[in-house]
DNA sequence: CTTAGATCGAACCGATCGGTACGATAACAG
DNA sequence: CTGTTATCGTACCGATCGGTTCGATCTAAG
């Protein structure tokens, strides 16, 4: 549903949605109930995937949680390059209707996304994995609202990562500076 | 206008709007030609408030540029405080109408807060300003989005601010480590 | 072949949208 | 007092909105 993506909840209508989908009311209506059916279960459907795709390419850089929080953020460095790039759709979602469905997928989302910050922060021996790995998702979701909305900053995610790995080696054990014997 | 900002921009007619200020559909189109020119115009002078805000706060921490950025984010936790927050008007109306101005409103905002960022950075002697000042811009921006968007992260200004304050310190003069003599 | 269900395109519904026009009223400058 | 200007409330405009209905067409199971 890359129409709904592009030209936000309330740019188009259910007859432009049929449209580009090559599908008839009736049918869109029998499946999804309403409009904010289709809506919910398209975000529902886009936040399962993405997700999916952030834990892989995290994955797929080793066991080292330092070489896969970069993974991320070239991931998102990758995402955010892409010409139709607007954004990311759960968080615009929740902020065109600021009502309860929508509030509520964009914080699952961040959900997911905290969950797999927080692995990587407990592997890396961080003092405090919960603070460190929101304020890593907090690096993740500046990066990607920058790297949308501010033309300046196109390497909002590569600037992100750097932070990321600094904050990660300070939590590692900040009370003692002594080396490991 | 605090319609605007708690409905979002599609989520209230004109007529509403003019019931809510206590004036006439004619009036209104007369001062700004359009609901798009009062849009524009409630979201600068907006942005202008919350900027001059923002730098007054900062200002108002002393001379030394950690006091200065930690000011910065204790007005952000005082801002997510309030009640009726609901994120940045700026970012929400881009993230709504994904058209040219208020792409290019949200965009100045961003950039004014960078300017802010950017001394600050300077002054506390970073080696490179222009990019620490972009990832302390991506902490505001992300704090803001975070402790509106994800409830579980109440505090998203707090753990931002501390990250910020690690940021500055490690972007004193990395190459050294060397005690100043 | 027959029948049941899914789909289609188009017509249709009431409501609301952004925007305009109008006559009345109030305020104020000459 | 007179004329101008701004504002008001209301009615109105065409367009579009989300959603429903209907008859025609298609597909697949019995």
């Amino acid at each position: 549903m890359p129409i709904l993506y592009e030209r936000g909840l309330d740019g188009v209508g259910v007859a432009g949605l049929c449209a580009a989908v090559g599908v008839s009311k009736e049918t869109l209506y029998r499946h999804f109930g309403s409009k904010e059916g289709l809506i919910e279960a398209v975000l529902e459907a886009r936040s399962d995937r993405v997700t999916r795709w952030l834990r892989t390419s995290a994955e797929a850089a080793g066991e080292d949680p330092a070489d896969q929080l970069a993974a991320v953020f070239d991931a998102l460095a990758d995402w955010h390059a892409e010409p139709d790039f607007r954004g990311c759709a759960l968080l615009n979602a929740a902020a065109q209707h600021h009502g309860a469905p929508e509030l509520d997928l964009a914080a699952r989302h961040l959900e997911r996304r905290l969950a797999l910050l927080t692995e990587i922060a407990t592997r890396a021996g961080a003092t405090d994995p919960g603070a460190l790995a929101r304020q890593l998702l907090i690096l993740v979701t500046g990066s990607t609202v920058v790297a949308d909305q501010h033309p300046a900053t196109p390497d909002a995610a590569r600037l992100a990562r750097q932070a990321a790995l600094t904050l990660l080696q300070a939590a590692g054990s900040p009370p003692s500076s002594r080396e490991p014997r």
